[in-house]
DNA sequence: ATGGTCGGCAACCGA
């Protein structure tokens, strides 16, 4: 099985990268992150012409989080366990045997702001749900824009990006505290380069070619489904072809 | 250089 996930920044501005990259890959399962449409207007036609149905949970200009798959989903939910939910920010589902979780984190805004606070606390409480949800014996996968680079390899600056919400050590702490549960990053676990990002800022024009980016888009297993994990890529011809989003999608194979 | 460029959506907000 194959599993993508992508930060698309606006599912209806993409739909040519997306269809594009699911012809070239023909990924089982696409996680989508930032699809800023409500579920009424979301394009499903593109993905049912490809043979995918989509479960989706979006709002209005903001957040949004989608999976597209090929294999029958079941037991599709929303959003955390307690209060605020934030319905558009994550996404479940039973698909091809495996637990899956898709979540845009919160970004966090300025380490010096209680949306950093709220980021801290919203991956505290992803821990919670977990625990409560799943078992580290299940073959579950937890994948997205996850906004935390997990450790100075994963930026391209890590002196310079320590005051940054992406980066700061409470928000890898963070991270770090829900992996802690039973986690492996399966990008790690084949590769060990540095240099290998996901994510480039649109605000900086030289970003690419100085290649300055950060690697947020992550893909978590427990180890039952780790050791299963055959390959794990970021896939970076999207950021070259018309109308790339800021993100790259990142992909793993699983022999289930 | 606390800048820069996007998407959504119709003035700015969020990243």
């Amino acid at each position: 099985m194959r599993v993508a996930t992508f930060n698309v920044n606006g599912v209806r501005a993409r739909i040519p990268v997306i269809t594009r990259f699911l012809r070239q890959h023909e990924p089982d399962v696409l996680c989508l992150q930032e699809t800023k449409v409500v579920d009424e207007d979301f394009p499903v036609e593109p993905f049912e012409k490809l043979g995918y149905e989509c479960a989706i949970c979006g709002q209005k200009s903001y957040n949004g989080v989608a999976i597209i798959s090929r294999v029958p989903m079941k037991q599709v939910t929303t959003g955390l366990d307690d209060e605020p939910f934030d319905h558009t920010r994550l996404i479940r589902a039973r698909v091809g045997g495996i637990h899956l979780i898709n979540t845009y984190v919160p970004q966090g805004r300025d380490v010096e702001t209680e949306h950093f606070r709220y980021k801290l606390d919203w991956l505290g409480r992803l821990r919670g749900f977990i625990e409560r949800n799943y078992t580290t014996r299940q073959r579950m996968l937890w994948v997205g824009d996850i906004n935390v680079a997990p450790e100075p390899r994963d930026v391209h600056d890590p002196k310079g990006m320590m005051n940054h919400p992406d980066f700061h050590p409470d928000a890898r702490a963070a991270l770090a505290d829900v992996v802690a549960w039973g986690l492996t990053d399966v990008f790690r676990k084949h590769n060990d380069e540095d240099g290998q990002y996901s994510f480039y800022d649109y605000r900086n024009p030289r970003s690419v070619k100085h290649n300055s980016g950060w690697r947020v888009d992550l893909m978590h297993a427990t180890r039952a489904l780790a050791n299963r994990c055959t390959a794990a890529r970021i896939d970076i011809k999207p950021r070259t072809w018309k109308r790339p989003s800021d993100h790259t999608p990142v992909i793993a194979e699983f022999d289930l």
